[in-house]
DNA sequence: ATTATCTATAGATCTATAGATAATGC
DNA sequence: ATTATCTATAGATCTATAGATAATGC
């Protein structure tokens, strides 16, 4: 990997960053994070860092950007259409190689805990990442009002209309994901969204 | 206010300072909170500040200590069974009077922002919070569960348990504070808690 | 030439400690 | 005496700018 380095093109060098910013995020948060840290990650110093991103800001709109991941995580269960059905990181379920699986859940725990500290961090004032997600759910909760109706119609079987329930669903996701990430052991993802399809009730 | 100032003993100095460590926090989470910044709310210098809290940590402690609101969020709908029944800052739905409910909700905001940004945080490695937060998810969960069970038994309507539903009633709260926090005209958390008991199903 | 990195630094902050000074309570 | 605050500072960091140097691509 050292002995690679030289030989790294710009955008390697760059995806490299990016995914060492992705890993400082999670576990410092944006706020918390320094350039520091993610050129020590990358071996790089801290100004040659600056060298790719001009600002700190600069790093988290490349992150953010990068993350079309991001709203893989609102297609929840095996049903969603996603657009990358036949990427093996989008669709895990078709996985049948275990240490795949693993590497797979280990990265997406680090997406997932990115997100979370950014989403937390975002409702602060005037945190640079606010407006990024004040649209992606908006955008997020048409997308799962439009997949609720393909799936139950106008109405699920509470009554309650697409509309209704979409903030909702998503609600759980995120909400699910923190006490996931504070608790491990305590808390099943996998069940959890299994629970929620149940509440929903059966398509009609 | 500034005339009063010498005569505020240490205990409403204390309390003073705690509510703007509380309003400081929701603007910039902890991390990006600064003793300065509490400091000048109160009309003090960061070292005056020390003098009530050793550390900025022990400060956070307070605020956190401080909350036993942070459950009251826990008890939704006007169903719950709380310790606090007859204090009006627990109970926002036998207020008559318009004023106190906005300056209420004012408060509320402050008090959801703060422990948002709070929980956004405190994923992140070695915060601070991480632990308290751990806790008392694990408490409320199982809390959740015995108010469900007193409404429901130990089937809901859906089939499900009050130990599967716990966690994702739990995660909705939150996460429609979340969507809320970014984008307070499209959302309506009492709509959402509405339609949440009508997901739930009606009592047996 | 252009790109990639580094050293040197400026200029802000931040937390926390030390110790002085003023005010309050016995 | 004790409590409340302040000034002075140490010691770390942090972001960002300026400019040098080495490596790469024509």
């Amino acid at each position: 990997m050292a002995e690679t380095r030289h030989r790294a093109r710009g955008v390697e060098r760059r995806a490299e960053i990016l995914r060492a910013a992705l890993e400082i995020i999670a576990e410092r948060g944006y706020r918390g994070a320094t350039l520091a840290n993610v050129a020590q990650r990358v071996g790089l110093t801290q100004q040659g860092i600056l060298h790719y991103f001009p600002t700190k800001e600069a790093l988290l709109v490349g992150v953010l950007e990068e993350r079309d991941d991001w709203d893989a995580m609102a297609t929840f269960g095996r049903g969603g259409a996603s657009a990358h059905a036949d990427d093996p990181s989008h669709s895990p379920w078709n996985l049948d190689n275990l240490g795949l699986l693993i590497e797979y859940n280990a990265m997406r725990r680090g997406i997932i805990q990115t997100f979370s500290a950014l989403l937390g961090e975002s409702i602060t004032d005037g945190h640079p990442a606010r407006e990024f997600f004040r649209r992606r759910y908006a955008w997020t909760r048409r997308q799962v009002a439009e997949t609720l109706r393909a799936h139950y119609g106008d109405t699920l079987p509470s009554g309650l209309t697409p509309e209704q329930v979409a903030p909702l669903a998503l609600a759980v996701l995120d909400g699910i994901q923190y006490q996931w990430l504070l608790d491990p052991d305590e808390v099943d993802m996998t069940e959890a969204f299994e629970s929620l399809r149940v509440l929903l009730g059966p398509p009609s």
